[in-house]
DNA sequence: CTTTGTGAACAGATTCACAGCG
DNA sequence: CGCTGTGAATCTGTTCACAAAG
C-alpha cells in the first residue's frame, strides 16, 4: 500500500528492471521472481521488491511477478506507454552517433526532429532527418511536439541553447556539454560528462587515493 | 585530519571541481572560496568543504582555496598527473565519436588504441589511429599500455569483450552496452545507458507516477 | 513451502552550526 | 572578521528479518 513518492535512486533503478524484464519476456519466461530480477539486475531482492512497493504491489506471494504485467506496469510508470519526442539538438559526431543509436527506438524514445547551427548541414538530410535551424527551433520544436532535449552542442554553447529549449517549452533536457545548466524550476536535466566518467574510474586506477 | 577513504558519492563529485576550478584559472581567479565553487558545481558550500575535507586540508581559513594548489590536489587524487591511456572498443558510430571527442584530451584522456571486429575497418585508419583487430586486444594494449577501456559493442558482445579486456589486464571499464557486465573483483566498470537516461527523464515528465 | 511486502534496524550522505585559525 | 574544517544532527537509502498471503 503506496501513496508517497517514488524515492530518486529508485527512479533510476526503473529501467534497469524494465530492461531485465523485457530479456525475461524474450526468453519465455512468463513469471520472475525478485532473487532473478536482482541477479540480471546486479543489486539484490530486498531493494528489488523494496523498489516496486513504492510503485504498487505487482507479485504474488509464493510465486514472484508476471513478466508482462509487470513491463505494464513499469512502462507506465515511466511514461513509456507511447513513444517519447526527442530532438537531437547539435549534429556533430556525438549527436549524429544518438541520432542513429539503435537502442533509443526499441526503448521508447523517437527522435523526431534534429537540429544545428551550422548553415552547411541545415536543409541536408541525414538518416531520413532534415537539419533544422537553431533559430527556428521554437517553431520545429512546437510543431513536432518534443518532449526531451538531446543537447550536443559545444559547451560555450550550451547555455545559450538550453535557454532556447526552455523557451519553447522543453522540460526535460540531456546534456552532453560539461557545463552545469541553469534552468527554471520543473524543467529536469540530467548530466552525461563522459570526460568525468573517465576521470571517476581513473581514481579508482590509483593507489586508492594517496594524499600528497 | 584524515586517514579515511573517499565515500563513492564525493568521488562522483572531483571531475565537477576539477572542471569548475580550471574554469575558475582560466577567469584567472587566484583564489576562491567553497560558496563560489558550490555555485559554480550545482552543489552547496557545506557539501564541497566536506568533500574537500576527505583528502585533506587545502584551504586557508578567512580567506578561501588556492586554485592552482586545489587544482594540483585534485589531479593527484584522481590520477590526472599524467595522461591516462584509453582505448576504444568498437568502432561504429558511437565509438567514433569518442574517439574524436575534444573532452577528452583536455582533461587527463589519450586515446592510444582503437578496436573494431569488422575485417573492412581493420588497418584503415581515421583521426590518427589504426583501427586493430578485436582478436589482437591483449597483445596490442599491453603494447600501449592501455589503463581504461571505453566499451561501445554492440549488447550482444559486451560480455565477450569484457572478458578479454579482463584478460589482458584492463581495470577499468566504461561500459555503453545496455548489459550488466559480470567482472572479477578489481575491476571497475561504469555503466552509461543512454536510452536509460531518457527514460529517466521521461518519468520526470508524467504526472509524478501516478498509478493505474 | 515459497516468495512478497514492509516495518524496524542499520548504514551512508547531507546539512547544520560553530569552534578554530589566519 | 571571514571562511575553513568538522563533530553532531538530520535526512535518505539499504538491508534485515519476518508476518502475511497464495
Amino acid at each position: 500500500m503506496n501513496t508517497q513518492s517514488v524515492p530518486p535512486t529508485t527512479v533510476q533503478r526503473l529501467p534497469v528492471y524494465l530492461r531485465v524484464l523485457v530479456q525475461a519476456q524474450a526468453m519465455r519466461m512468463p513469471v520472475i521472481n525478485s532473487v532473478q530480477i536482482a541477479e540480471m539486475a546486479g543489486t539484490n531482492a530486498a531493494q528489488v521488491r523494496k523498489d516496486f512497493s513504492y510503485l504498487g504491489e505487482f507479485g504474488t506471494r509464493g510465486i514472484g511477478y508476471d513478466v508482462d504485467l509487470l513491463i505494464a506496469h513499469l512502462s507506465k510508470r515511466l511514461g513509456l506507454t507511447q513513444q517519447r519526442r526527442v530532438a537531437i539538438v547539435g549534429y556533430g559526431r556525438l549527436g549524429s552517433a544518438l541520432q542513429s543509436y539503435p537502442g533509443f527506438q526499441d526503448r521508447g524514445m523517437t527522435v523526431v526532429a534534429v537540429f544545428d547551427a551550422d548553415p552547411d548541414k541545415i536543409g541536408k538530410t541525414f538518416d531520413g532527418h532534415t537539419i533544422e535551424a537553431i533559430s527556428d527551433l521554437e517553431e520545429v520544436a512546437r510543431r513536432e511536439g518534443v518532449e526531451i532535449a538531446v543537447l550536443a552542442v559545444p559547451a560555450t554553447a550550451a547555455q545559450e541553447v538550453a535557454d532556447r529549449l526552455v523557451a519553447a517549452g522543453i522540460t526535460a533536457i540531456m546534456n552532453f556539454a560539461p557545463v552545469r545548466l541553469s534552468v527554471p524550476d520543473g524543467v529536469v536535466v540530467r548530466q552525461a560528462d563522459m570526460a568525468a566518467e573517465l576521470q571517476i574510474l581513473s581514481f579508482h586506477l590509483n593507489p586508492e587515493g594517496k594524499p600528497a
